[in-house]
Order: structure tokens, then sequence, then C-alpha cells
DNA sequence: TTGCTCATTGGTCGCACACTCAATAGCATC
DNA sequence: GATGCTATTGAGTGTGCGACCAATGAGCAA
């Protein structure tokens, strides 16, 4: 009887290998942490030996930065897709918040805290959360930049109000591993929205009321 | 001739003996981060063998927690003293945010950023930053309490007040290990400050230009 | 001075990690 | 069906970690 793990040799494209690797270390990323990306773990999750992966990734650090690349880049696009399509800027806005509030966000958080804070030791990741950090403030810019444009938001500098209002997400996200999680006053867990609502100089309750219907 | 390092014992009282081990463990932990505090370090850092760590803390855990709570706690008595003078709330919150803005500051925002990393994965480190987080967020309202009972200040709830100067603190803190710290726009950095002066009712550059006398 | 206590040492164990490389075998191609 | 390329394995190296413990000796008390 042949046991469950694969003791044949299963020959893969190199991309669609190299794919396979970075994905799987991507969810180990977002459930466990960056540094839960050893060659053993990666390894083991794909069926395959540590040695494989080195083949792909001849220093770990490469793979970790790959991985929160993926990981923080699909998270943008499910949460600012690039292409809007014909709902407002504020229904998004609306929608960003909506699930940045949610429990499910809380992985992303972490694995922001998790980066940064291994960005001290690893400069391929540092990097890499710097290209990340860039696209998502690009990212929200736009959208801020289009609703000016819509004169649904009113503000003088559609970046600076992008980077305050993100920097609040990301002193929310501190908390994020506190044993007292959720336990702090409403109008803390609302900053994010609070900031946005007076930086695009929205009436308060916009975001929160402006159910988006996709 | 003696070598450097120590091959004569030196026998301590577990008391001192203790506070030292405490001491160079925050120490490493300020300047390298919590996870280079290992028993071989600290032993190398006092001179003496790692198996006396191991002696005063059966689970290197509970130094790792330990140093942290010594560490932010001496910060928390150096930037908001519990006795303070006769300087007003103003003088001291100015002074706060001098300090707090400064590079100095940068030690004490990776430290939190790294204990607040790592509280994911071991329940002693977490429980203490809790401590700390309370202790800070108290020192902080107790501080704005004062200032609104002389009239310097206006605010409904002190806590929550402090509470979102300090989540704000804790977003640009995230950035600390960034490439490009410090490039950011002049209106983010000032990001507490502005915070402060809406929070507390104050008027703009109220706490940038009151420079107190100590 | 003697004896005792316990702070301190020195050595060891097991584990997990990244990294290396010659040998092997899947699979496309002819 | 044979051949060649290379993806993949298996086995190994060296390092650093926490933890453990019997032996030692510093310094105090009698």
């Amino acid at each position: 009887m042949p046991s469950s793990v694969q003791n044949k040799r299963i020959r893969k494209s190199p991309a669609a290998r190299r794919a396979e690797i970075v994905a799987a270390a991507a969810a180990v990323a977002l459930t466990e942490g960056l540094e839960c990306i050893t060659l053993r773990r990666i390894a083991e999750e794909l069926g395959v030996r540590p040695g494989l992966i080195s083949h792909y990734f001849p220093a770990v650090e490469d793979l970790v930065a790959e991985a929160f690349g993926d990981a923080a880049g699909s998270e943008l696009d499910a949460l600012l897709p690039a292409d809007r399509g014909d709902a407002t800027p504020i229904q998004h806005l609306a929608r960003f918040f909506a699930r940045t509030s949610g429990e499910a966000y809380d992985d992303i958080s972490r694995l922001w805290l998790n980066a940064r804070h291994l960005s001290r030791y690893r400069p391929t990741l540092r990097d890499r959360v710097a290209v990340q950090e860039a696209a998502w403030r690009n990212r929200f810019e736009a959208l801020v930049r289009d609703g000016v444009e819509l004169g649904e938001f009113r503000t003088a500098d559609p970046l600076l109000a992008a980077i305050q209002i993100l920097v609040v997400l990301d002193g929310l996200g501190m908390l994020v591993n506190s044993v007292d999680t959720g336990d702090d006053p409403p109008a803390v867990r609302h900053m994010p929205v609070t900031t946005a609502e007076r930086e695009l100089g929205l009436p308060p309750g916009t975001l929160t009321t402006a159910a988006p219907s996709n």
C-alpha cells in the first residue's frame, strides 16, 4: 500500500515548480509567519525534498521576500482593484474599510507587522517591503485622485491623504497580536475611517453607511 | 599575562547578578533586537558561562519578556516622568514629541515593533507587552487629564485621546526599518503632533513652538 | 581555620536550520 | 525504444540554539 507521501518523483517545468513554491511560501507566511518559511517546511508542504527548494532559491531570504511580495500584492489587488468598474470612489473606499476592519484582515496586518520587523535583518525583504509599500500608497492615491476629480473627495494632496490613512491603519495593525485584541473602544477601531473622512472632506458616516453593490 | 576574559570566578548575590543579566539583555534588545537575546550572547556580554544565565532564567523566554519590560519601562519614565515637577502639561507634551520625533527614538520604535511581532509566538512576552502598553496609555492619560483640569487641554475622554495619539505614533514607528526612512513628507512626520493638537483642542503649532525649560 | 552552601562552571545532548553536491530518474525528443 | 537533458533526490556538512547536570570553588559563618 502506497503511503500518503509522494515517493515517486514528479518532474515539473521550472516555471510551474517555482510558482508552486512561492505560492506555498506565501500561504505559510500568511498563516504562520515569514520566519516559518524554511527549506524543510516548504518542501514538506509540497511533498518534495528540501534540496529542491534550495535549487530554485539558493538563498532562503530570496524566497521569503518573494513570498511576502506575492501575498501583499494579491491582497492589494483584492482590496483596491487596479481596474475599478463603474462603482464610485466612495463605494470602493467603503468596501476597503469594510474589509480592513474585519477579522479576516488580521492575517494581513500580521504579515505587514512581520515583514516590517524582519526587514531589520533581511535587506532583500526590506527592498520588497519598500516596493509593496509604494504600490499600496500609489494605488490608494489613484483612488483618491479619481474621487477628487469626480468631486466626491476634497483634498489638496491625494498622496499625502493616502499615506496618512495608511499610517493610521498601520498603527492599528500594530495591536493585532495583543492579548486584548478588540477590547479597544469603537472610536479607536474606527480611526482609519475617521481619518479618511476628515482628510477627504467627507461628512462623518459616509464611508460606513454607503454599502457598495459588489 | 591574564587574558581580557574572566577566567576567575566572581560570585555575586543572586539579586545583583539577576539585575545585571536583565540590564545586559535589555541593552541587547534595544540595539540588536529581542531575538538576539540568547544564552550565549548574554553570557558573553557579562563574561560568564551560558549555564549561569539558564540558572537565573530556566526559560529564555522569561528573560526576553523581562528585558523588554525593563527597556520599555525605563524609556517611559524618561519620556513621561511619573512625577512631573512644575512644568505645564503643554510643556511636557512638547518635550514628549520633541523626543519621540528625534532619531534617538528609533531604537524604541524598533523595540516596540519587535516586541509586538514576537508576541505572536511568545505568550510571556505578549503579557509583558500588554502591561507596558497599559502603562504607557495610563501615564499619557494622566498627563492629558491634568492638562484638562488646568484648562490647557480640551477633550471629553482623556484616555481615548491618549490612545489615539499613541496609535498614530505606532503607525509611524512601523516605518522605522524602511529603506526610505525620513523620506516621508513633513506632514507625515508631524502626524502625532497634529493628532495631539486636534484631539486636545490646541491651536496648531502649540506643541512644536513651546520649548520647555528643562 | 574549618566547613558548608550554593553561585558558577564545563561539558554534553538533541534539535532545527541553511547550504552543498554527486547520483538518480522523469520526460521530451528523435 | 533508445537517448540526452535536467529536475529531483539522498546524504552529508557545519552552525547555533535551548536545555540539562555533575563537579567545582568563592565567600560566609561558626
